[in-house]
DNA sequence: AATGAATGAGTCTTCATTCAT
DNA sequence: CATGAATGAAGACTCATTCAT
């Protein structure tokens, strides 16, 4: 992809992150991004195409970091890779540090974000649905082999907790996204204790 | 409030579940609701303040709904209560029935119409949050009464259970908006089976 | 048709045919015709349909000059009704009086408009064609009527007649759209003369 | 005048004859051409100035073809000279060859361009002007000529008669143009017959 | 001589809102 | 209470033109 064209993304990813999509005029997108209204043209068919091609980037990011959910690192434990599932605020880390928003306290923009593009450009739910039907997947696979090394105890349905753990960390996070008071490490590191007592060999 | 006013707020409620609030002109709503532009302007101060009443209007609904699932009625078991708590497609019959909207299938779009009331009017916030606390410290509330019935196993953490429980739900509606294919039914009837059995006594 | 309508578009005649309809920005036609932008809009689609609407009106007109021109009024002979067909000043003062445009001083002008609509709208080709056609039958049919009472030469071949003195008339006017200078009056006044010696009777 | 220059004017030519040039984008007219837009901007100053270039290369066209309709060939015999005034498809077929548009059946959009330039650039209207002042003097010349030699009735009026053909041609292919389904051969060709029973000595 | 990325002034169009009826 | 014609501010988008290469 063009420089100048993944300069404007990556800075339009920000932007929106923070400001509506359609409260913000294009003058004011191009100016924030440091661009002018004619850059985005050439780059970009319409104020919509640079919308949905910033969210199809997110959506690329977020497969990135969902990936890295499931693949247990050299060094790690079962326990501490399962423990990584209910770190929300590390997580939000990486995010801001490689995309540079905030996610874990502005949850509830990322998630408005993929509805309106969902909303806007019904063609990407196919998307939206392999990014989670992967995270489950491979969820359920990192599950087996910590079964098939006995980490895991030998009668765990490992489909329905691939399931039970993904939409409980989505869950989470949307909570947290209308309760920004919300104790959730707390909570989620007793979730976690709960969840190890019965899940271990 | 007035029988026109709230019959306005009925069938807006349904179009904006299924139309886009920034795209639709007031022309378009009006003509869909079957009033006039001048009537909408009679009972709602601006194109902003019938989506914010029609907004809060869906929420109150969603408050009523939580409220039935953390009041167990009368003759049901503990277990049966609880399992109510899995049955989404349930859940989605009563939300079609009371506010005509198919909120099963589509969950994204609800939240949608919340994030962006969010975004609109900040100060819905304390009400969306005082739903979701209401919703979880009544669910506690259930679970500690089940626990002094002996119900429900003594070592139970209930506020955790109660976040718990709430983000799985959240969660999985969410899920299966985005996975119209994800067979709900079958993994969360699995989930419920191995949450019985970590909390019966 | 509705009154401001009318108005709108009797307006925009005249301003189209002493104004370019391509330079003429919206904001320009709508100050120059007395109305807002919106009220245009409120009327017509857009600012092509508005010109679309005009050209046709203007059609209307011209359809209803033609057919005056192949109608000989009570008390003209026959010679009388030729001579009205070179005397092109006075048609001129006719359009003038009821459309408010030049039309002989500016018959250039007239005729890129309808060009300009040609090519805008290849549906109004059928309507332009059919006026034409009209005019020529219409034409012919004077022509045979004089014919049978005796007012001309039996041997007159009526059919081409009518083409001929349609062809001559249009191009007579569209070369005194180049030729301002064209001494159009003594020219078509001697090709009178001539055209009388060999058609009477 | 370069090699490069005159290829695109050429191509212009037929391009502005098959689209609008106010729609036509300069990246559109470019492509068409098989040139980049800064070609166009080394060889014209402008869009408009490529438009105006265009037009006067047409005009120069048409009044080349103007001339050796005026011109009569050796061999030929007044008659045959004269029935060339109103052999319209030959002229058509002369320019199809020379220019590579198709005249005969779109003659309304060559008079389209000629008005649009006229509209654009009005220095231009003395260029028209000349080459039909030319083309009525070289007519009345040539008939001049031929009533000299006594091919010519002497009582013709030679230049009422010259500025007759002229508006009857220009009529004629105006009004093919608007009709395209005219039997224009089989009607000028009577009107042919009858002018020559006329003015033959 | 030729390119094409970038510019930004200018345009059409939309639509929430008003108000006379 | 209700209507819908009229308003005009605001915004998306176009495209002739420039200029560094």
């Amino acid at each position: 992809m063009n420089d100048t064209k993944e300069k404007i993304i990556r800075q339009a990813l920000v932007y929106f992150n923070t400001h509506d999509y359609e409260k913000a005029s294009l003058n004011e997108i191009a100016g924030a991004l440091g661009v002018t209204k004619g850059a985005i043209y050439h780059y970009f068919g319409s104020k919509d195409e640079l919308f949905r091609e910033t969210a199809c980037y997110t959506l690329d990011q977020l497969e990135t970091q969902f990936q890295s959910l499931t693949r247990r690192p050299e060094g790690l434990t079962f326990q501490e890779a399962m423990l990584a599932w209910f770190s929300f605020e590390e997580m939000g880390a990486v995010f801001m540090e490689s995309m540079g928003i905030d996610i874990f306290s502005n949850y509830e923009k990322n998630f408005y974000m993929i509805f309106m593009a969902l909303r806007k450009f019904p063609e990407i739910r196919e998307k939206i649905g392999s990014i989670y039907t992967s995270l489950m997947r491979n969820l359920e696979q990192m599950l087996k082999e910590a079964k098939d090394k006995g980490e895991l105890r030998r009668d765990v349905d490992t489909e329905a907790l691939a399931f039970e753990l993904t939409a409980y960390g989505e869950g989470a996070m949307l909570l947290r996204g209308f309760l920004p008071s919300l104790p959730l490490g707390k909570l989620s590191r007793r979730n976690f204790e709960d969840l190890w007592n019965r899940i271990k060999p």
